[in-house]
DNA sequence: CTGTCGATGGCAGTCACTGACATCGACAGT
DNA sequence: ACTGTCGATGTCAGTGACTGCCATCGACAG
């Protein structure tokens, strides 16, 4: 047993995604935040680099677990197929986790700060899994363009996904992100009719 | 003539830019802005709502004109292919400003702050073309996805243009623009080849 | 018993950003 | 010419994010 309360880590988490949510980021302080979690606002900058990042503590586990599974698909398959996997596996990840993604989510979007670091993490993703393409001898623009999309398609998925109503059938996050990366295939190829399909 | 020296919002951003390329951009503080452009630091905030958006005080016109010429694409455009109007309009106006275009592109990407910022910017164009291409009856989850795509296009050939040593031949943006687009249209189509091709 | 170590608290300081109020020259109306 | 309004700026005090430095304290090893 430590001298302290343990998981200091995420009871800051916890604090901040409590009061972010109550009354908004901007009218909460990292001050109040550390009082919640029972500890002082210079530790909390000890965990967090700054009062966002207590939002995105998973980030990396996330990108490390969408790499991966990018990296792990057969030589063979095309770049596509490949993020394919990742997608799939990434939405996996959030399957059991749709309230706490929902309140995540609401937080992120009712603040331009923090979607600004939102946009940041998924910049950062993109360019992982760039690099995990050009691995696989995909060359350059198709690397980045490809792991660009790729993100592209998740956001879209996720984004649908959250603004399902829980109990209606096609709340699945992986069928969502599925959809969204059929239709990026549609769309550019360049099919003037998408506009005549729902 | 008013009373002090004129266009005190571009002394502003020149002084900013040329203080931030000097030093960096953390070690630069506002009142050194301002103090170089012959202000004070409360002038500087009447003029900018922070210390990032005083390198971005165009994007409001980029936005406007990439949002024009996708809205005047024929109707019966493919969405793609309205968007690529767009990208073209978009790479003329960068055309004859390429050292500034550098000079800018350097400071934003040696800096997360302000990376995060050019991101929420591009995320707002994305936002923006979507709900154009909303207008021209593109449906969902196809116009968001046609937007996200056509701004990673743009960020993708941007970046290879920037890269580009100026005397090369194919140093032109609205042709990386073009190459960008195109490889994404291959990617896209899940062509196992691409890894074959250059 | 003692020295080290890691997590924390306390405190002073910098800087981004804001609100309230004062200043000053231009300009219009009289 | 007199005067009142207006817009851009200056001044100043204040809040809150974030940092550096040093002190504290319990656990643990030897």
């Amino acid at each position: 047993m430590g001298r302290w309360e343990p998981n200091a880590q995420g009871r800051l988490a916890e604090a901040a995604l409590d009061l972010y949510s109550e009354r908004g980021y901007e009218q909460t302080t990292v001050a109040e935040i550390a009082k919640r979690a029972g500890l002082t606002e210079r530790t909390f900058f000890r965990h967090y680099a700054d009062k966002r990042e207590v939002l995105f503590a998973g980030a990396g586990e996330l990108e490390k677990l969408f790499v991966q599974a990018v990296a792990g698909a057969p030589p063979e398959a095309a770049p596509i197929d490949a993020l394919a996997r990742g997608l799939d596996a990434v939405s996996e990840v959030f399957a059991d986790r749709r309230a706490y993604a929902c309140r995540r989510h609401a937080v992120i979007t009712a603040n331009a700060e923090l979607l600004e670091r939102e946009l940041i993490k998924l910049s950062s993703l993109s360019a992982a899994l760039a690099d995990t393409l050009r691995r696989r001898d995909v060359p350059e623009p198709a690397a980045s363009l490809a792991a660009e999309a790729a993100v592209a398609v998740f956001k879209i998925g996720f984004e649908r996904w959250i603004a399902t109503p829980e109990n209606t059938g096609a709340c699945d996050l992986a069928q969502q992100v599925r959809e969204a990366l059929a239709e990026l295939r549609v769309v550019a190829a360049g099919d003037a009719a998408v506009r005549a399909r729902t």
